[in-house]
DNA sequence: AATGAATGAGGTTTCATTCAT
DNA sequence: GATGAATGAAACCTCATTCAT
């Protein structure tokens, strides 16, 4: 890639990241185009210089969290633990990178009101992916016989759920800071699980 | 009340029901005063008879939802049972009330972001007043020995969270019933405060 | 028809003719729905409660145009004239409408490019039907030895051509008057057709 | 003229080209600098090397076919014909020339509307240059006798009209070559003219 | 010479809101 | 009470134009 490339990509980057935060601060349709070009000291215009319309900046958004969320969980669902701990760590990992980009993977509306047609099946399909390592990780722990048998799939949406509530009630002021509350809720959320919790 | 008051309550209220389904289905902002007028066979002009503004409807529907959900829930937190079956009863007609009203508590943005002052107010007490049902719910199980010493408000946001995601992903078409699905997970996030579960 | 459609009715048909008189001026893209709104001591805003887009406005006013151009022409078209003379008064008053009304049938743009699907097909069909009236009187007139034996298609566009040109050139303070103008040309057209000009 | 200036000047003349071509399909207004760049596989800012503005590019194409069509009627005007097969070679000349370069004079808008000042002047005068060809050849055709004593302006109006009209409904997927049209269409027109029709 | 990037003016469109009837 | 009509602010988007490289 060349250098302009180079930089026009992170300028695409740079906008998504911009877009990201104001979406999950005040949902899709509150959120103008002049609000995210602002935040850069941009103009609307330039914004248009990179993205088709707001449709396509949202979906590229979108696609990007997900696959850096794809990205930053593969870094613990490949190493070599045992499932406890394999997925106490993800379960961290998830809610510290929710926490610090702020920026949930809900973005105030249904994605099937926002996609259609091929960028809704992108997204459902990085979606599925991500929750796929969450049922891979259970069901890993139910087959070496840590994790009792239960319905994976209802425990998984119990886990995110749970999980990605967080972004509603977490403030900064907390007496509890963010790792601590993550590693809490971990250990919450894996009773659920564990055959014989202490 | 008069007549004519009761009238006019009843078709507040019908409004008010038109609001939130459609607002829970697009988010406050894609919902426009057409599309609740519409679903009524109303004009828009006529829900201004009724509310002073849009900001006005979104107050007084989701002011009238948190009430219905507390009365609903209420009507099991006031019986005489035992602290696990109550919370269990409530967790579950908190899922059923969700799904069946296809509403759910977000409207696609922060409160804060949509309220401003006494009414953020009002709201957030009202939320308030919700939780503490279940703070004490398990307070009352802690105090009376089944459940254990944990973090009360922490546990509180994981239930509260797990069940409201729910409506993310329930679909009438899956293989469990609405009922089922609502007791199933009743029972695995209660594992996490009982003390010796089976 | 109450009177209230009817007065919506009048108004759709005000601001068509705003339309036409000004896309027949600057042509379709140059034309704004400001332009059009403002003629009518109207807002752009108000244009949209009648006409769903500028493309729908477009459309109602180029259907309507040629609706009563064919109205037009059917005044004389079934009357009981000898084919020559029937086929000056159509000539005539095609070019009379052209010009009272200073609108022509182009809008600066091939239809082709303007109109999609069904909204291209009725179009097309309009003008065809309009078309068909002038090769059904060069037809008859060849039927009953009046007019030569000529390329029926061929000469009904070269007297269209020679007619809507006028809009291009035609200007009140020639020495001629609309009505000598009209006569004049019907005559040279006419000795393309007929067998035996004076 | 330098090596330079000589490559310079062809790069003027193929966005010329690229511009009256895209300019005749489209209109002035719906034709963007973008479009008529990427038909060269060029930028649009390479464009501006060119031509000062969108404006200068729409004046000098228009100058440059007016003044090709000018170069091209010459060919036949100054030779030595009989005038009816002289209008007859120049008519059939202008649609040729209109339909290989499926370029039309017009550009979606009055000269009016698109040029100020000197350039509108320029535009006028050619026309009026290319008018008068036509205008003193039915002059010479009447003053040899040949043609009747018609109003010679109104007369070419009509036969460039019925000609120019020819880019409305020409394709050539007609059961009629090109030249074989222009040949039936002068011939008609003709018709208007001399004063013994066979 | 050429181009990628940026801009801003202006156009289209939506929608909460008002109001006369 | 209800509604059709109108409005204007604000959003989205396009595109001619400029400019540093």
């Amino acid at each position: 890639m060349s250098l302009r490339q180079k930089k026009a990509e992170k300028k695409k980057e740079e906008i998504i990241q911009s877009a990201l935060s104001i979406i999950s601060e005040k949902g899709y349709h509150a959120t103008t185009m002049e609000d995210i070009a602002a935040k850069l000291l941009m103009t609307k215009g330039s914004v248009y210089y990179y993205f088709k319309d707001k449709q396509d900046l949202l979906f590229e958004s979108q696609k990007m969290l997900l696959e850096q969320s794809i990205a930053n969980i593969e870094k613990v669902v490949f190493e070599d633990l045992p499932p406890v701990e394999k997925l106490d760590a993800t379960m961290i990992i998830h809610m510290e990178y929710l926490i610090s980009e702020r920026t949930g993977f809900t973005m105030g509306a249904r994605p099937e009101q926002l996609f259609a047609e091929e960028q809704l099946n992108d997204i459902l399909e990085l979606r599925e992916k991500y929750s796929k390592y969450f049922d891979d990780l259970i069901k890993q722990g139910i087959e070496d016989g840590e994790f009792m048998e239960i319905d994976i799939r209802l425990v998984r949406n119990i886990i995110l759920g749970a999980m990605n509530y967080m972004i509603d009630w977490y403030s900064p002021k907390g007496s509890k800071s963010k790792s601590e509350l993550a590693e809490a809720i971990s250990n919450y959320l894996l009773r659920i699980l564990i055959k014989d919790p202490k």
